[in-house]
DNA sequence: ACCCAGGGTCATA
DNA sequence: TATGACCATGGG
């Protein structure tokens, strides 16, 4: 009854939605690759780039940068904004290798390796904690739009709040772990997508019961 | 025909 | 710091 606003509501997308076991990838690196092209980009449309990717054997780091802009800009095509994401995408390439690869990536401290993927063009703080907290498992919350329109909604956040403002509150607010982090966020995008959308009203939402605007 | 999607960069004030 | 233009495909 006094349980923490946002335990409670992680406790009823978890029972109606069930485990997500997210990230949707075979591996660390597709995982990245996905985070990138996910940017304002429905899902579907992704897999059949990153489908395109692996046909052509291209789903790793060197492969990618050895591709010519215009050739990789063809198979990401399907996910949209295809130039600038073949530039992103060799961004995160190269910065892959410069770094050493995984095992590398693998021991830096979570505060480093953030600033090290911001500093990325391309990787804003959302697909940096997508990273961290999908390949690198560190426990950082990932704030999206889906996040803010439903918190906002139910009245624990104000939307237009600033990323790292959000992110210090969610953090603040839960159990600390990757493993929560991880499955909260998944459990939001499911949520928000199969049910919420973008209706200003969620009556027959199964947050009802908690959402302050079909309160007032 | 319209709106939106698991954002980010860059130029401008 | 805070807006606005821009990127572009595919589904509802």
């Amino acid at each position: 009854m006094s349980k923490p606003l946002f335990e409670s509501v992680y406790d009823t997308l978890r029972t109606h939605h069930g485990r997500q076991r997210w990230w949707p990838a075979e591996s660390a690196f597709e995982m990245m690759v996905g985070a990138v092209l996910t940017q304002n980009t429905a899902w579907t449309n992704v897999e059949r780039a990153i489908d395109n990717l692996e046909q052509a054997a291209m789903l790793a780091p060197r492969p990618i940068l050895n591709c010519d802009r215009p050739r990789l800009a063809e198979l990401l095509r399907p996910s949209g904004y295809f130039n600038v994401k073949a530039r992103r995408l060799r961004a995160l390439c190269q910065w892959y290798v410069d770094e050493g690869g995984m095992e590398c990536l693998k021991r830096r401290q979570t505060r480093a390796l953030r600033e090290s993927l911001l500093a990325v063009n391309g990787i804003g703080p959302e697909t940096a904690d997508d990273i961290l907290l999908y390949a690198f498992k560190r426990p950082v919350f990932v704030i999206d739009a889906y996040t803010r329109r439903m918190f906002s909604r139910l009245g624990l956040i104000d939307a237009e709040a600033p990323y790292e403002e959000l992110r210090a509150q969610f953090e603040a607010g839960l159990p600390p772990g990757a493993r929560l982090f991880n499955e909260y966020h998944a459990l939001i995008v499911t949520h928000g997508k199969h049910i919420c959308q973008a209706r200003p009203k969620c009556g027959d939402c199964v947050l009802a019961a908690q959402c302050a605007y079909v309160h007032s």
